[in-house]
DNA sequence: TTGCATGATTTAGT
DNA sequence: ACTAAATCATGCAA
C-alpha cells in the first residue's frame, strides 16, 4: 500500500528535480561523435550519482509548494472538465449496463444446484430434489447419490476458493489503480469521478472473467448430473413385489388397463415408487402386451388364476370382491393354467382395442 | 460378450 | 394432459 505512493513519488522527484537529466539524454543522443556521447552519459552517470536527500526533499517541497497553489483547484477543476467533454464522454455512454440475463441465469443456476448456496444444507438438498426429480425408488438413493454429492461438493469448493481469489485479485487490483490514480490525481487531471469509473471499468472486466468461471462450473455441474442423476443411466428395475402388484393391476383390468389418478397414487405407494414410474410402466406394459401377446400369455394366466384365487377367498371371507388390485401378499403360490381365462382375458383386452 | 428385458424419455397425435 | 409408439440406455442372465 505505501509501495507505491513511495515510488512515484521517487520517479515524480527525478524528474521535477532534476530537469536537465533529460535534456542531457536527449542531446546524447542526438550527438554523433562517440567521445561526446560517453562524456554525456558519464554527466549523466554523475548527476545520478549526486542526486541527494537534500535534492530530493528540494523537489518534495517544490511539488509541495505546487500542489498548494491557490490556483492549483482552479486549473485542476479546468482540466478535469475538459477531459470530461473529450475522452471521458465516450466512455460515459457506454456506462449504464443492465444486469446481464445470462450471468443471472448461471447465477440461479448454481444456487439451484446448490454450488453457491448455503454450505451444506443446500447442496444434499438439491442433490435430494435431483434425486426426486430423477424418480428413484428410494432404496439405495443415499449410496447412489453420496459419489455425485461428493463430486458436487469438489465442484463447490474448487469454485469457491476460484472466486474468493478472483476477488481477492480484483481488490487488490482495485486498490492499486485506486492508489495509483489517487496520486497522479495531484499532477494530473483525474477527478475523483474518473477513479470511480476506472473502478467500476475494471469490476466489469473482472466479472466477466467470474461469468466465465460461473460457465464452467454450470458446465461442470451438468456432466455430473448426466453422469449420476439422469435415470436412463440409473435404471434400476423394480423389485419384484412391485412388478407383481403392478402386473396385478393390469391383467386384472385388461379391459381397461388405463388406472386413475387415485388408483396410480395408490398403486405408486404400494410399489414405492412415484405416480409418473406407474404412469410409465403401464404405458410400457400396454404396448409390449399389445405388440406379442402371445410371449405374456403365460403371465397373464397366471395373474388371472391368482386374481380368481383371490377373489374366491374374498368372497369365501365375505368380503368385498371387487377389489382386485390388492395382491396376494403370499408371494408365490402354485399357478394353475386355465386356457379359458386366458381366451377371456384376451378377447376383453381385444374389445378395448 | 451378447441378446433380451425393462424403465425412462422423446415424439406426435388427440 | 394423456397416450401410443419409437427409441434410448441400462440390467442381467446365458
Amino acid at each position: 500500500m505505501d509501495e507505491q505512493p513511495r515510488l512515484m513519488h521517487s520517479h515524480g522527484v527525478g524528474m521535477a528535480g532534476h530537469p536537465g537529466l533529460a535534456q542531457h539524454m536527449q542531446d546524447g543522443t542526438g550527438g554523433t561523435d562517440g567521445e561526446g556521447r560517453k562524456q554525456d552519459i558519464g554527466d549523466i552517470l554523475q548527476q545520478i550519482m549526486t542526486i541527494t536527500d537534500q535534492s530530493l526533499d528540494e523537489a518534495q517541497a517544490r511539488k509541495h509548494a505546487l500542489n498548494c497553489h491557490r490556483m492549483k483547484p482552479a486549473l485542476f477543476n479546468v482540466l478535469c472538465e475538459i477531459k470530461e467533454k473529450t475522452v471521458l464522454s465516450i466512455r460515459g455512454a457506454q456506462e449504464e449496463e443492465p444486469p446481464d440475463p445470462q450471468l443471472m441465469r448461471l447465477d440461479n443456476m448454481l444456487l439451484a444446484e446448490g454450488v453457491s448456496g448455503p454450505e451444506k444444507g443446500g447442496g444434499s438438498a438439491a442433490a435430494a430434489a435431483a434425486a426426486a426429480a430423477a424418480g428413484g425408488a428410494g432404496s439405495d438413493n443415499s449410496a447412489e447419490h453420496s459419489d455425485y454429492r461428493a463430486k458436487l461438493s469438489q465442484i463447490r469448493q474448487i469454485y469457491h476458493t476460484e472466486l474468493e481469489k478472483y476477488e481477492q485479485a480484483c481488490n487488490e487490483f482495485t486498490t492499486h489503480v485506486m492508489n495509483l490514480l489517487r496520486e497522479q490525481s495531484r499532477t494530473r487531471p483525474i477527478s475523483p469521478k474518473e477513479i470511480e469509473r476506472m473502478v467500476s471499468i475494471i469490476h466489469r472486466k473482472f466479472s466477466s472473467i467470474q461469468m466465465q468461471l460461473k460457465q464452467s462450473t454450470c458446465e461442470a455441474v451438468m456432466i455430473l448430473r448426466s453422469r449420476f442423476l439422469d435415470a436412463r443411466r440409473k435404471r434400476r428395475n423394480f423389485n419384484k413385489q412391485a412388478t407383481e402388484i403392478l402386473n396385478e393391476y393390469f391383467y386384472s383390468h385388461l379391459s381397461n388397463p388405463y388406472p386413475s389418478e387415485e388408483a396410480k397414487e395408490e398403486l405408486a405407494k404400494k410399489c414405492s415408487i412415484t405416480v409418473s414410474q406407474v404412469s410409465n410402466w403401464f404405458g410400457n406394459k400396454r404396448i409390449r402386451y399389445k405388440k406379442n401377446i402371445g410371449k405374456f400369455q403365460e403371465e397373464a394366466n397366471m395373474y388371472a388364476a391368482r386374481t380368481a384365487v383371490n377373489a374366491a377367498s374374498a368372497s369365501a371371507q365375505g368380503s368385498q370382491a371387487n377389489s382386485p388390485s390388492t395382491p396376494n401378499s403370499a408371494g408365490d403360490f402354485p399357478a394353475p393354467q386355465p386356457v379359458t381365462c386366458t381366451a377371456n382375458i384376451q378377447r376383453e383386452f381385444d374389445y378395448f382395442y
